[in-house]
DNA sequence: TAAATATTTAACACTGAGTTAATAAATTTT
DNA sequence: AAAATTTATTAACTCAGTGTTAAATATTTA
């Protein structure tokens, strides 16, 4: 049974997304403000969490960096709901370790069909698919045997090399910003040095070549061909 | 369900075009003064505000004002509603972040449809999208992937340049001030020199092409097309 | 355990995005 | 029409953000 939990001020919202995620079979619990969100979801450990940003006391990017803080939510995916049409804190959001970005207002339909496809790609992400080999631009990336091949040339990359590089070319074009990559490659809990990543990235582009990892300063890192 | 809160201080007009607006099916709350316009909005946060100018305690150019300082309301479209002979300038209005301008007397049908054509305008603007992308023009904006397309032209933006053309495609046509463009790219801690905003307004003229960028001078800059 | 390999840190070089400042041009006001 | 105000343009400057390298740790392998 997929738990879902739903963190909003509005009694109104709360009741309404309920409704609808409850008549697609979802196990939904809400939450009326921040902190109470906060121990539900310890109390439940859900695998969704739905967190409006705008709340009185304690606001959704605040649980989210709690929630963050624990391991226990790993494997929670938060997305965040909001009135607000901002386009670059929606990259401070998915700093934090947000999943994604839902935008009031929102019709069921579409609501309920973006959590769905949120824990598609969760599954997906963590599941054997047979689905394990991308072929991309003249390369091959093989992840269950941790290679990666440009024509007859076998490119050997080291377990975090391959990690950034499979975080990057699985969203081509997608930029992450180096928040989202550590958070992805490294976990919430390890700190490392901010020019670790460089040194991976520089370490990336020597081995594929230097002409598929593209720098948007500022901003982060994408995967281009 | 749309929402719609409407400000007047004439109980006969209020109750007017409560009746047009539920009979196409808005939810609409009134308010009988400015104050209570307030309280009103901040409780139910509407699409859209119809405010009456002349009030008794609090026009509308200050509730206005008032509801411009939250966030909460930045997806808010907030329209005047003004007497023919009242000669208000226009610009102050925009100026202060309304979106539009009705004259009394007018028509149930002109008012629903400008009402309709407002909302309309903004649900283009804040696309519900997955992969946020926002197409105009001739133009393709895409959030993810940091970048904007016409045609087969790929046209690269800095991360300040990008920023500033996604708030102006944000909403097609409304003219934003020159200190809106401050406060939503560059906060309201960061205080830079006042020419900074026409050089990157240059730089994206340059980049985009200079018919969509648009200056009214002593107000502020609009996308159009 | 030592050797080999992977990862991180640290120090410094470099680049260009963002800003400023100065001057020109356009528009509005007087 | 002159003065004042606002915006456009240009070029120079600065520094935050990256790139690079080598040396220090950590981890794996022999």
């Amino acid at each position: 049974m997929t738990k879902i939990l739903i963190v909003d001020d509005e009694p109104d919202i709360l009741e309404f997304l309920q409704y609808n995620l409850e008549k697609d079979g979802f196990e939904v619990s809400v939450a009326i403000d921040g902190e109470e969100g906060l121990i539900k979801a310890h109390s439940t450990v859900p695998d969704l969490i739905v967190l409006d940003i705008m709340m009185p006391r304690m606001d959704g990017f605040e649980v989210c960096k709690e929630l963050r803080k624990d391991p226990k939510f790993d494997q929670t995916i938060i997305t965040f709901l909001t009135a607000k049409d901002e386009d670059y804190s929606q990259i401070a959001a998915l700093d934090l370790g947000g999943d994604d970005f839902i935008t009031k207002p929102v019709s069921p339909r579409v609501f309920t069909s973006r959590i769905k496809a949120l824990l598609r790609r969760k599954k997906g992400s963590d599941s054997n698919e047979p689905d394990q080999i991308i072929q991309i631009a003249d390369l091959v990336i093989d992840r269950e045997k941790v290679l990666v091949t440009r024509g007859e040339e076998r490119i050997e990359l080291a377990k975090k090399e391959f990690e950034l590089f499979c975080l990057l070319v699985g969203k081509p074009g997608k930029v992450f910003t180096r928040e989202e990559i550590f958070r992805k490659i490294w976990g919430t809990d390890v700190i490392v040095g901010n020019r670790t990543i460089d040194v991976h990235i520089r370490k990336l582009r020597e081995k594929v070549g230097s002409d598929y990892i593209k720098t948007i300063k500022g901003i982060g890192y994408k995967f281009e061909f």
